[in-house]
DNA sequence: GGGTAACTTGACATCATGTCAAGTGATGCG
DNA sequence: CGCATCACTTGACATGATGTCAAGTTACCC
């Protein structure tokens, strides 16, 4: 809060007089950050697409994109998450959206009769939305130092592999 | 600290005679807990099998079947790496040795010829390393309510399609 | 009897979050 | 012009966790 008063050019006191708590600005961070970035324009191209297996690389390409933008805020409401109900449910609020285009992608598959074999869509979107999840892109990128391009095409890949029935 | 000392019957300034930081009670507790639990044993069954296939899905089981007993120390580690360097190095260090695991699983494939086309073992290792990580099973038995068996089972089926060639 | 090891007690430093009271300065309205 | 209001500042203070330090106490062994 400190650094942040500082960067505002405001005193750290001021800025609770815009922001109640930490969690508070983070969320409205994230917020403000979704207007920025045009959340909506991003995902527009995977729910356009016909095809359920496109419409499952779109949704990855799109969301795998997405996440280096929100990932510094996003480190941080996971972080105070255990000590802080608030930001945990911040963090849990914007999660599940995700989890719902995940949800989306898989109705897609299961319409057109290629998702794999015994895996409800229950548990097909349990496990893509798992896959796809902020901690995942950072062990890969930052962990295993993959390039962004690596982590798309890949998880296009993985999901593919775990979701699709194959011929 | 207060907690612990009070659980140990034991006065909090007293419990650092033992232990000069937070960091290394709980690295000291983890070394404790492989111990007790056995790591190496539970690892050997995955070593032994001889089929590539298998041996990962031996693994995924006996490493599965291990988290929920570092859970919730892993849970102190991971959360206070943000802040504290020692704790950061001593989880990444445990997490190297599964690595280690993961990478001697994609070797087996690789042996019997059956990793997937176009995938390097390095590239499969941070795959399969990054599926098995502890926050993945939190979010699927934690925030989606799987059971242990499910997860473990699910698992399976995952890194197989995402690191074998099927016929 | 004396020394040592383990532990206790109480006090204190630090650091971040958050709160409160008492100001200050600019703006706009009657 | 005068005055109220709003945004902000300053300084002080509470809380809670981690550590640190000094000065004991207790038990045990040689």
């Amino acid at each position: 809060m400190s650094d942040i008063a500082k960067a505002a050019k405001i005193s750290r006191q001021g800025l609770y007089l815009h922001f109640a708590t930490r969690a508070e600005l983070l969320v409205a961070l994230t917020r403000w950050m979704d207007e920025v970035n045009d959340v909506d324009r991003r995902l527009a191209a995977s729910r356009q697409a016909r095809d359920g297996e496109t419409r499952l690389a779109a949704f990855v390409e799109a969301w795998g994109n997405y996440i280096p933008m929100i990932h510094g805020v996003g480190r941080a409401l996971m972080a105070m998450s255990d000590s802080d109900a608030e930001a945990a449910a911040a963090w849990a609020e914007r999660m599940q959206a995700v989890r719902h285009g995940c949800a989306a992608a898989v109705a897609a598959l299961k319409d057109q009769g290629v998702l794999r074999d015994g895996l409800s869509e229950e548990r097909a979107t349990d496990l893509f939305w798992t896959l796809m999840s902020v901690r995942n892109w950072e062990q890969l990128r930052q962990g295993c130092g993959w390039t962004q391009a690596d982590y798309v095409v890949e998880m296009q890949r993985l999901a593919r592999a775990a979701l699709v029935e194959l011929p």
